[in-house]
DNA sequence: CGTCTATTTTGACATACATCGAACAGGCTG
DNA sequence: CAGCCTGTTCGATGTATGTCAAAATAGACG
């Protein structure tokens, strides 16, 4: 289920995208279009170095199996990568999202 | 329920969201996270003239009453205007959704 | 006013989703 | 091995959502 981010987000404003580009891109969309999984990214994305473990980011409201209900979902949307080390997991930005992601709404022209 | 566009939207890698924040701006990437909705979107972003009557876009697979009803929750999410000019209604990118979205996946820093 | 066209609203329905507690698995450390 | 800690998976549940057909609204035009 894992979506392919490099191919992803041609500028919105381009032209019209195709049923696959916009299946493709909305599952990205989609994994953001929650308040828990954009806090959750946006602590991952702003903390030091890059990544996080899950015990620096389980403060968002929720149970931490649903922290880790949404973490998967961002992992499956192609957002984030995950790896395990020892005791803790960390969570990063997967490469080129920020990057494919801008692009979508890069005024084109 | 109309959200607002020009206040939201700090980048997601130069802090944590606050609640309030992930909530406004998650509604937006939420309108965005249904692929017709994308699709829709992307057509009226990118007709000529910066607008497109809802007769120009309703052949995206789902019936028109569909069309309309996606076309509402852009509109309530802020990313859409719309404007009865006579028989036809127009839809257009609410201003300056493009640049603010945008600003979300610029990397600071 | 009546009718035609364009769009929205309503009501119904099946599916998807967020959430939780409980159970499970991976890995450290006595 | 036994216990503990971190994190994931499972099963259940209530709510949200996408979809359609049918009815309603809004203008245009005789």
């Amino acid at each position: 289920m894992e979506t392919d981010v490099a191919a992803c987000c041609p500028p919105l404003d381009e032209r019209a995208l195709t049923p696959e580009e916009a299946e493709r891109a909305a599952a990205m969309f989609k994994a953001l279009g929650d308040p828990v999984r954009l806090r959750l990214f946006s602590q991952i994305a702003s903390h030091p170095g890059g990544e996080a473990c899950v015990c620096d980011i389980s403060d968002v409201g929720v149970s931490q199996p649903t922290v880790s209900h949404h973490l998967k979902k961002l992992r499956e949307a192609g957002l984030l990568t995950s790896e395990r080390r020892g005791t803790w997991v960390y969570y990063r930005v997967a490469p080129s999202v920020m990057a494919s992601m801008a692009r979508s709404f890069s005024v084109s022209g």
